[in-house]
RNA sequence: GACCCUAUCGUCUAGUGGUUAGGACACUACCCUUUCACGGUAGCGGCCGGGGUUCGAAUCCCCGUAGGGUCGCCA
């Protein structure tokens, strides 16, 4: 069989994380058995459909890696699409769904009533064989006992849900859907529609959700729904994919690092989960933490640099050698890139504040004549190196008498204006000496003196 | 209200009749240490409840309970 898989969004002007995680079981499934993955825009509802809301879904999947064989190539619904089992926006394909009424209609199935058009629901109950959750035996609830049939085209003329999305499965002649397991219930409907058109309809596997940490439905405002929120805080999307690709499936090993090739490799239907999964912030940071360690400096400054930039950080402007030798002593310290403004930002600009709970704490009196003498022998030090600063604060230290942190933390505050940051010795060396011995002079002639 | 799905540490999961119930994140302690981190070592912590079936149930069945979903002229 040749696997057709499709994953059908509607431009909502947002993809939320378990559509995102929906598109990549589809992707998935598609690459494990060589079949097609498909792209489809469910944008029937033409109010909340903008060109924007359509790019906003391709950028997320173009930026989780997850190419699709058929489906648009922009935003634009009148631009050139891929595949010729198009058009794969449902804005499009209007004239299909009013001949698939008319065949419903012909063949006495759907009716017309308060000016909409009502398919004939069976009243019987119905069994799904779903690849995921096995075989579910639907009955009618109470409601629809009442009135079974449900409106297929609206009263204004346009085709609804249930009817689009199953004409365009059977007419794209999708194999496998793949969707929420919200839609299960909804499974039953789309059975008969499939019935009533005379066609075999597509096997079906309904994934759980996607919840909140406490274990409620994971909605638009909600923290971390949004797959954009990750692009912009600099995520890998190699760790987004991963981290997704735990939540409702396992390698049945104790890996957590997954190499796509083998999650494809292993990927299947029936092993994927039937609980709903709680998503875990803390738990994708450490992956991500995990992706970041392993970047090389080229694709370290690639994720660094925009989120510089976005907080105002000019970091560009500096040779590349400068700022990958930066960003080398910021790399265990992150999770994410939104977290590295406030341990890169001295490295790219000399006019900064000091904090002031620190500087009240470490610009006393007492540490004046110890940063002068810092500050003596860091202009003398030769080669400027973090193995040579070291000594030399351990030197200096043993000769006032005091703990090498002692020493440290007045340092760091004026070469920084932070208290916490990278290696001491090691953004030294990068500062280099005439920066760290200006700095110094600063901190000696305005940090100590407005403390007294 | 009805219908459907689900149920192993706080979280993600391994486990498909016999295991000291394993791993990861988080958490705690200690070590390392120039801050914050990283790293290392150790530890805490779980089979929702009740009935069955069986020589033996986390595993199979039933009933509860809890959580989620659906029942729309949204998708």
């Amino acid at each position: 069989m040749n696997v057709r898989v499709r994953f059908a969004p509607s431009p909502t002007g947002y993809l939320h994380i378990g559509g995102a995680r929906t598109a990549l079981f589809n992707w998935l499934f598609a690459r494990h058995t060589g079949g097609k993955f498909i792209l489809r825009i469910e944008d029937t509802d033409l109010a909340r459909n903008t060109q924007e809301a359509v790019e906003v879904i391709l950028n997320g999947l173009r930026w989780l890696g997850l190419d699709w064989d058929e489906g648009p190539t922009t935003g634009n619904a009148d631009d050139p699409s891929r595949g010729d089992a198009g058009p794969y926006f449902q804005s499009r394909r209007m004239e299909r769904y009013r001949r698939r009424v008319e065949e419903l209609r012909d063949k006495g199935l759907a009716y017309e009533r308060d000016g909409t058009i009502r398919f004939r629901m069976t009243r019987e109950p119905v069994t799904i064989a779903d690849e995921v959750v096995g075989t579910v035996r639907r009955e009618l609830t109470d409601r629809e006992a009442l009135d079974p049939d449900f409106v297929i085209v609206r009263s204004d003329g346009q085709p609804v849900f249930h009817l689009v999305n199953v004409v365009d499965d059977l007419e794209m002649g999708i194999t496998h859907v793949i969707r929420g397991e919200d839609h299960l219930s909804n499974t039953a409907k789309h059975l008969e529609l499939f019935r009533a058109f005379g066609a075999p309809p597509p096997r079906y596997a309904h994934i759980p959700l996607i919840l909140n940490p406490d274990g409620s439905k994971m909605s638009k405002r909600d923290q971390g729904a949004s797959l954009s929120g990750y692009l912009e805080q600099g995520y890998v999307p190699a760790a987004v994919v991963n981290y997704l690709c735990l939540l409702g499936w396992s390698p049945k090993d104790d890996r957590q690092l997954l190499p796509m090739g083998e999650v494809i490799e292993r990927f299947d239907l029936p092993q994927i989960l039937r609980a709903n999964a709680r998503f875990d912030m803390t738990k994708l940071q450490w992956l991500n933490f995990e992706y970041i360690k392993r970047l090389d400096p080229a694709a370290f400054r690639a994720h660094a640099l925009p989120v510089l930039e976005r907080a105002g950080i000019h970091a560009g402007r500096y040779p590349v050698e400068y700022i990958d030798a930066a960003l080398a002593t910021c790399r265990e310290k992150i999770k994410v890139f939104a977290d590295l403004p406030p341990f890169a930002d001295f490295y790219f600009q000399d006019e900064f504040g000091y904090e002031p709970g620190a500087a009240g704490k470490e610009f006393i009196p007492v540490n004046r004549p110890r940063v002068a003498r810092l500050r003596e022998g860091l202009a003398g030090l030769e080669p400027f190196d973090a193995a040579r600063v070291q000594e030399l604060f351990k030197a200096v230290a043993g000769e006032l008498g005091v703990k090498v942190g002692v020493l440290v933390h007045p340092a760091r505050l004026a070469c920084t204006g932070r208290a916490v940051g990278p290696s001491l010795y090691h953004l030294i060396e990068v500062l280099g000496r005439e920066r760290v011995v200006a700095r110094l002079d600063r901190a000696l002639a305005q940090g100590f003196e407005s403390n007294g």
